[in-house]
DNA sequence: TCCTGCACCT
């Protein structure tokens, strides 16, 4: 402390202490209250001095006490009206404890009649969230006599550029101003112009003026690549980044932070190896945000175990970089790690928030387990933050996924926030349709209708799949025709749903009709509607033809082959399903395995088919002789059409009896109290016999099943089940 | 006379 005065006392050169700011902030930050008094009284002789004084104390003023104190101190020395710098220090002080009125009534005190303060308040309520006020103060500078400056542009163009919706047409006058005042040739003003265009969605118009540049340094390549990567153009975005290399211009860390992004689009792993030798060559990895994006790269690319060992390599880790791992493991179905990884956030990590809530209901979502669910809610709830509508449909979506629609139903009343839109009521529409209540669906879409909220795209999807999925042929027309009367074009998601909805009700022909009527090119979805609707009905030759189509567009679904395979199956065409599975293997594509998930209490139980790791797995075995048994005396007879293989009806009969999801019922049976239902997860659909065993069991033993299979709910009870056959 | 400025991660 007293060799910084020494210092400033005794140097007669020194002016700024910007050369070695450590050694002068250090010693100031540590002290809790200022000395600006005592220090007045000696040195106020040296105004210069004095100005230093303060801007030191100022760059480290970490507390609202001081700031006030420094800021009456100058107010009754007089010295804020002459130092248009001090002044701009303190009212960006004061936006930084979120104390805009202070700051704008400081500004208009001191009467400011430079740009440099208009640009200094101008870029306080551009960077805190009050565009509406930056651009307002904007428009009075000229008026005023302030002229702006190539300073000016940059924070109002940011401004622009956070309401992207309503901000394009102010965007595009700023453009004409700076044209007209030749600050359009600043680099600065320059990225700035390319941010905001991408970020209003005019790539082009960015891409001309980055075009237009003469010089170009590391921000303005970025700026671009960014704008590509953000605008989903991964691809030229990628491109892009070559070029600047191919230039000599290497990057910087944020330059690889935009390129991570990109490659996460893309989900290249190649290139997300090759981006990550770069940024371990450039010495980047220290920084947090590139090991988050790293690490979000790795997990979109499908390769979790990478993400890992980036974030177990990194020195400093955010709340960014715990929620992208956990984030992770979600969406690669390791439910079981993001479980793991956030209680040791819990321990040794930062607090969590509401990112972190989203992921851990998606693990939920996944899992598809209810106690879980309503685990990680309360949870939720503990945290006491205000939970926004993302929260709110996320959590309807969560429950609906575990198979209880009545707190489904609830989270969508509680949400009572006024952005409630909608994807509020989407996610009700379409966890009715989960669950077969197709009616249901179109209420609500009624509902929302009479409440005047503009229905989207996924709005259709969603009413055009719950039709679908309860058999609702004629109110799905309904609904395919009424987008036209909102000047809705259907997309090709639509006339996907549309075949699943006709092909379902055995309208193949009427199906294939409406592929050949598209206004574009049927996609992948299309075509597999199609072709499921024909192993349904057994329709070899229309299954041939959307199969053909299927494979060209998609040659790497491993659904689609097992898809078309299981047409021949029903058929019993045995060459043709080896021809497929011969197919299959050349690829290097194989059948995913199946599981099914069985929970109570406390306890999740995974069952693969025939699978004997299960402590219990001879006794669940014996159960399942018992159970067939007594279906048989029932009238049960196993249907072997499911099984794919060429084989005795005696094996296939055994091979049934396999099935991951007869062995979760069975344990479920064994373990479970009478009364209590079981619900089952299973990560694809289930199979006929499944389907039909589930029925005579829920009858023989007096049980309801609620099975959430990769398509629908099925609720099992009384021997029948609430898809009517009709899945 | 100076001082202010552009790009990034779930």
């Amino acid at each position: 402390m007293h060799g910084c005065y020494r210092l400033l006392f005794h140097s007669s050169r020194l002016h700024l202490p910007e050369n070695q700011p450590t050694l002068f902030v250090f010693p100031f930050r540590s002290c809790s209250v200022l000395s600006p008094k005592t220090f007045d009284r000696k040195i106020s002789t040296n105004s210069s001095l004095v100005s230093a004084f303060y801007d030191l104390h100022l760059r480290s003023c970490n507390n609202l006490y001081s700031l006030e104190q420094i800021h009456s101190n100058l107010a009754t020395t007089g010295l804020l009206q002459h130092s248009p710098h001090l002044s701009a220090q303190i009212i960006v002080n004061y936006s930084k404890f979120g104390l805009l009125d202070r700051a704008r009534a400081l500004f208009d005190a001191v009467h400011a009649n430079r740009s440099f303060l208009w640009n200094t308040i101008i870029r306080v309520y551009a960077t805190s969230g009050h565009v509406d006020e930056a651009l307002h103060l904007y428009s009075f500078m000229r008026p005023t006599g302030i002229p702006p400056n190539n300073y000016t542009f940059p924070f109002v163009l940011k401004a622009c550029a956070s309401k992207p919706m309503l901000r394009l047409r102010r965007g595009r006058g700023l453009h004409c101003e700076a044209l007209k005042t030749g600050f359009d040739l600043d680099i600065f003003v320059q990225a700035a112009l390319v941010d905001m265009y991408a970020k209003c969605g005019e790539i082009d118009d960015g891409c001309q003026v980055f075009d237009g540049m003469l010089e170009k340094d590391i921000v303005s390549w970025t700026t671009m690549i960014t704008a590509y990567e953000q605008s989903t153009h991964p691809q030229e975005s990628l491109l892009l980044f070559r070029q600047m290399q191919a230039q000599g211009i290497g990057g910087d860390q944020v330059t690889a932070i935009s390129v991570a992004s990109a490659i996460a689009q893309l989900g290249d792993i190649k290139t997300a190896r090759s981006l990550h030798t770069h940024v371990i060559r450039n010495g980047f990895r220290g920084h947090v945000e590139v090991g988050n994006s790293l690490i979000a790269m790795y997990s979109n690319c499908g390769d979790v175990k990478s993400a890992r060992l980036v974030f177990d390599g990194m020195k400093e880790r955010d709340d960014i970089s715990w929620n992208s791992m956990i984030s992770g493991y979600s969406q690669n179905g390791n439910a079981s790690d993001a479980l793991l990884l956030f209680e040791q956030m819990r321990v040794h990590g930062p607090e969590s928030n509401m990112v972190t809530a989203l992921a851990l209901i998606s693990v939920c979502s996944h899992l598809g387990s209810l106690h879980l669910a309503k685990q990680v809610h309360s949870l939720i709830v503990s945290w006491k933050v205000d939970i926004n509508t993302l929260l709110w449909n996320s959590l309807a979506d969560m429950y609906a996924k575990c198979g209880d629609m009545d707190s489904a139903v609830q989270m969508f009343h509680d949400n009572r926030t006024s952005t409630k839109d909608a994807s509020s009521w989407n996610v009700m529409i379409s966890a009715y349709g989960l669950h077969g209540h197709g009616r249901e669906a179109l209420k609500l879409y009624q509902q929302m209708r009479a409440q005047g909220i503009q229905p989207d795209d996924i709005t259709f999807t969603s009413l055009l799949s719950a039709c679908s999925h309860a058999g609702l042929v004629e109110e799905g027309r309904e609904v395919f025709d009424s987008m036209k009367e909102l000047t809705m074009l259907p997309m090709a998601k639509h006339y996907a749903c549309m075949v699943d909805l006709l092909g379902r009700a055995g309208l193949l022909d009427e199906a294939f009709d409406l592929i050949a009527e598209m206004p574009s090119e049927p996609n992948d979805a299309v075509w597999g509607a199609l072709l499921g609707a024909c192993r349904i009905h057994g329709n070899m030759k229309l299954g041939e033809l959307a199969a053909k189509r299927l494979l060209c567009l998609e040659p790497e679904h491993t659904g689609y082959h097992v898809l078309m395979s299981n047409v021949y199956a029903a058929s019993t065409r045995w060459h043709e399903v080896g021809k497929v599975r011969e197919a299959m293997r050349d690829r290097g594509l194989k059948k995913p395995a199946a599981f099914s998930v069985l929970e109570f209490g406390r306890e999740v139980h995974g069952f693969h088919t025939a699978d004997q790791f299960h402590p219990e797995h001879v006794k669940i075995y014996g159960k399942i002789e018992g159970l067939i048994a007594e279906m048989k005396m029932k009238g049960y007879v196993p249907d072997g059409s499911c099984v794919l293989h060429d084989v005795e009806e005696e094996d296939k009969e055994h091979i049934l009896k396999l099935h991951s999801e007869k062995l979760a019922v069975a344990y479920g049976i064994m373990r479970l109290q009478d009364g209590l239902p079981i619900r089952i997860t299973k990560n694809l659909r289930i199979c006929n016999d499944c389907h039909v065993a589930f029925k005579f069991i829920s009858q023989v033993c007096n049980r309801m099943i609620i099975m959430r299979d990769a398509n629908r709910f099925h609720h099992f009870q009384d021997g029948s089940c609430s898809c009517k056959d009709y899945w």
